[in-house]
DNA sequence: CACGTTCTTGAACGATCGGTCATGAATAGC
DNA sequence: GCTATTCATGACCGATCGTTCAAGAACGTG
């Protein structure tokens, strides 16, 4: 019973997903959440009880979702340097997503490998993937 | 000519790499930096022009002093995932930090496993080095 | 000693931070 | 239609953010 959401919680998982990917957790702040979910404060606080929260949720489903080293990787990259030394229950998904992609390769220590290629990526200058031009 | 210096710039920069390694950039307040550095907010904007500018200096201290792939890498690291996307000059420092510790590995595909060790070694939700007890 | 210069000191600034709360609207069961 | 329950709405809170500024203290030079 009760009035129903006029949001749908999975689309507001994934807005705040791509705005903690581009921003970081730190970088991101309630209001832009609140613009980019297209929900209010008070609704938001209601359903995800805390920024972190949403943090969490954003970063359970990022993780859920990973299937090989070929996924977007930087929400979980973030989350690695960010949040997990600080944060143990970010860390706790840290690690469970570091050993699904790690079960999906071949030898247990190409995982670095693939982690470092992706962090040597996103931090080039010109963040940019194709080179030419 | 005028008054002297009450304090050790490299010292003061030394005092804010290990902040910004322990906490990030984002995470450590200009009050974390003053109470840390020992000095006063209107001196360290006289010195450093501002937080970002002391970020700098640090980083590019940290970048200059790297050696070799066991240094300490956490401020490199928490450079690229937290700020190279979003700031130019830092993202041209790790560019050259990378650089650095490349030049001292074998073969240059080894740079991406030494970065995501560490990367992995840092995550670890019980962040020790030592495994046992 | 007076002057110009540089640094110190700490109060103060507006902006933004994460979070709360009272009010009202929408639904289900009676 | 009444009640209970859930969610929407947006004003509001104290705290903290990065930054600026006016005043004064410490130096070298004339």
């Amino acid at each position: 019973m009760g009035r129903p959401r006029s949001f749908d919680e999975g689309t507001a998982v994934e807005a705040a997903t791509a705005l903690f990917c581009e921003r970081g957790y730190d970088g991101t702040g309630v209001d832009d959440l609140v613009r980019a979910l297209g929900m209010h404060r008070g609704s938001l606080y209601q359903a995800f009880g805390s920024k972190r929260g949403l943090w969490l949720r954003a970063l359970r489903a990022h993780v859920g979702g990973l299937a090989g080293p070929d996924d977007d990787l930087t929400l979980l990259l973030r989350a690695a340097v960010e949040r997990a030394p600080t944060d143990v229950e970010t860390a706790v998904l840290v690690s469970a997503g570091l050993a699904r992609i790690r079960s999906t390769l071949p030898a247990d220590d190409d995982l670095a490998r693939v982690l470092g290629e992706r962090l040597i990526t996103r931090a080039a200058p010109r963040s940019t993937i194709e080179e030419d031009r």
